[in-house]
DNA sequence: CCCCGAGCAGACAGATCCGTCTGCTACCCT
DNA sequence: AGGGTAGCAGACGGATCTGTCTGCTCGGGG
């Protein structure tokens, strides 16, 4: 039985604390490099076990199979898009600033080198029917749905399911062009200039400008 | 040696004229019935033999080996989008219909129930570096890009690149929210709408309507 | 002091997958 | 009629992958 593990008190089972990560957060941050740069089936459970130094007794104690493993690889990396975009948002005040503010961030992100496109759509493109990959994607593309949506109507769109399809369009594109094509300015510039596009063409004209501090950060790209 | 297969005269090998489908068509329909539906590296090869009811040696003459089976299954796509999109564009007149009416297209496929995103794109998520994927993707890309270019060059674009880029990333947002979403006609009516504003904001105004005949073939589809 | 749990290391089994090779059949062409 | 070729069928080997299981170490608490 593979032992659920849910009931963890407030610090991870073992040590956690200091610096020292434990077995489960070095799988997962090397299940997160190497799902996400070469594939989900590409990466065998070996060379996961290899490169994060860790047990293979370890990854099924922590995990129950490999599936559970992608399974919280893809909620873990669902939690931290949440927290970043809530983050981008905050840093914006109107509805239509915060829509484009989006945007601004797809651009931050395609300028990073190491973006490589949505963990979504690269997971789900070599899914098998059975496995989690499915139920955790669903749970996303409903998020950023509702979260165009909300964003759209807020901004008092003339029809807000519209624009927010039209935007949730350009996001996904953008993720695509990240992975396939070389021109990532390009593509950067296009989904800004097309999300705006969009919305000025959707909503009353906006209040007037006042430009925002632009800060980001060097970790990892998280976007998807 | 694996026998370099070129040099057909005419017909294919043996049989090829009558009903009758030889091993090397066979294989490529059951490749892209299997690899498009589940995943390059989810289908094996004995999977692709028993299905099309060809002899593993049949393959490896014909192929090589599966990556050339692969190469072979997207090329062959490729040549099918490109002789579909000469056709599409061969209902309209003027280059502004003839944007918008790839994204009718795109409406079409979209609408139907076996289409399952683009196959570069998928196949490019769960590519091995090495792998041939990569290449055939190349010069897809390219010459989508290509396309989408010429035509808002032709259609007087003030920015011809960065309108074609644009109604890149709808297409390839389109094909995206095709495999992961439930709801393609809200995907596909987002499509086609986003691109009528975008080449409405981008060009000068259009000559007065002229509706076209709106024909579509019934065979698995072709997009991505 | 000792015991228990967490974690590391690696052997092992079962399945799968790719690719090669050996027979056999059937058809076509001379 | 006979030989060559294309194709079918399937065994086989080597590699790889997932998942289980057995030892071993180490540290902390009763």
């Amino acid at each position: 039985m593979p032992k659920s593990r849910s009931s963890g008190p407030e610090t991870r089972p073992t040590e956690a604390v200091g610096g020292e990560r434990g077995p489960r957060q070095r799988l997962l941050e090397t299940a997160d490099r190497l799902f996400y740069d070469e594939g989900v089936h590409v990466v065998g459970i070996d060379r996961l076990l290899d490169e994060s130094g860790v047990a293979k007794a370890s990854l099924y104690a922590h995990f129950g199979n490999k599936d559970g493993l992608v399974r919280v690889y893809l909620e873990e990396h669902f939690e931290a898009r949440r927290e970043h975009v809530a983050e981008v948002l905050s840093r914006y005040a109107t509805p239509r600033e915060r829509l484009l503010g989006l945007f601004s961030d797809v651009e931050d992100a395609l300028a990073h080198p190491m973006f490589q496109g949505c963990r979504f759509v690269n997971a789900s493109a070599e899914a098998r029917p059975g496995e989690s990959v499915g139920a955790v994607t669903d749970e996303y593309r409903t998020w950023l749905r509702t979260l165009f949506t909300d964003l759209a109507r807020a901004a008092k769109a003339k029809n807000p399911r519209r624009l927010a399809r039209q935007l949730a369009l350009l996001y996904d594109g953008a993720a695509v062009a990240a992975r396939l094509d070389q021109d990532r300015a390009g593509a950067a510039d296009a989904a800004r200039s097309a999300a705006t596009a969009l919305v000025d063409a959707s909503t009353p004209p906006p209040a007037p400008p006042a430009t925002p501090a632009k800060g980001s950060s060097p970790k990892r790209p998280t976007s998807g």
